[in-house]
DNA sequence: CCTTCAGGTTAACGACCGCTAACCTCGCTG
DNA sequence: CAGCGAGGTTAGCGGTCGTTAACCTGAAGG
């Protein structure tokens, strides 16, 4: 992963308002005026970037589904033969995110279901992927677990950590380092108490 | 309360099927003839009911946060003295809460924003209610978390428990009793690894 | 039997919104 | 320096949507 340390591009500007609209008020709240107010341009300028609204939809979530099924992927190899590592590892990339790019979140779970169907499709596909990376790793981890629990317990534990945008919107918590610890703790607990 | 045993008035079918609807496609996403043919009427004659879609919205969402407020307390005072069986009650609450009422349960932490600033004032100010309500049973339960920890904590396992929805959509889940009692168990574990 | 009214109907208006068309204006580059 | 393409602009079209207006109907009540 080049770490970019050159400026965003105009599409990246576009993508990254889009979002933060999106998260705040729903993909059919927003109208392309705004967004294109968000970088300085207006309405149909966003047009040289993008096939239209829904494109840029499409792209935001299949870039999320793809990020975290990648960064999942990555740090499985990394730690490969420790489960409890890997899945230590597994919680700490998904609270980054969830931490540092909540919008994203937000609209990860909010608005798949304005995408076209093929792009629905990949992006559930993606996400199926990424849940089932987690599922091995928890069975690993904790034997005792049904696949059908342990696919639960993933999805609770991903409602668990996702919560971050519903945490008081600006500085009422206690500090980003705080937050990701009790979050880890909170989720390793959860996990342990599905396996019991 | 009393339990109801008569039919549902057209006005309790049109709000079941507008939260089913909403929180389908997102307030935006519908329209009006569409919840007038969800309930065999067309159109405007739901205005014969209510004063228009932002209403029915206000009043689902007011409906919710009041429900879960007027539960809570209610358990809270059955309960009084042993705080641990206060959060198990408060815990299986809210879990009967997310699995029979799915759709309201998305309803409540994704439209919040459409709302006239006086309803979501109101609705806030439930939530907040809400919320302190299991903050101050938390810490009497785990007295070695912070106020703001427990907060963080009780919208955490909020988020696990709302889970839910996107737990498979159709019978793909072990049971719903199985299912109650994984999540319950899941969120003491959380509780408890957070006040550890 | 006439009135009333709750609860519908269809037609239509006005606003908004996504998108296209047509045009402009730089900064390159041969 | 001509030309051209990238990246803007504004005007406007077509469709959708929430809401209102005007009208209809059937059941209840005096």
């Amino acid at each position: 992963m080049a770490t970019r340390t050159d400026a965003p591009t105009r599409r990246e500007q576009i993508l990254k308002e889009a979002a933060r609209l999106f998260a705040e008020r729903g993909f059919h709240g927003v109208g392309v005026d705004e967004i294109g107010a968000a970088v300085g341009i207006s309405g149909p300028g966003l047009y040289r970037h993008f096939a239209g609204k829904d494109a840029m939809l499409a792209e935001l979530l299949v870039g999320i589904s793809g990020q975290l099924l990648t960064g999942g992927k990555r740090r499985v190899a990394e730690s490969e033969g420790d489960p409890e590592k890997v899945l230590d590892s597994l919680i700490e990339g998904h609270i980054d995110f969830a931490l540092d790019d909540r919008p994203l979140i937000t609209l990860h779970d909010r608005e798949l279901d304005r995408l076209r169907d093929s792009d629905r499709k990949l992006v559930r596909q993606l996400q199926r992927q990424y849940v089932e990376l987690w599922v091995e790793v928890v069975r690993e981890v904790y034997p005792g677990l049904s696949e059908p629990a342990a696919r639960s317990a993933v999805h609770s534990v991903f409602g668990l950590l996702n919560s971050t945008p519903h945490l008081g919107r600006a500085g009422t918590l206690p500090g980003r380092g705080a937050t990701a610890e009790l979050l880890h703790r909170m989720a390793k607990g959860a996990f342990a108490a599905a396996g019991a």
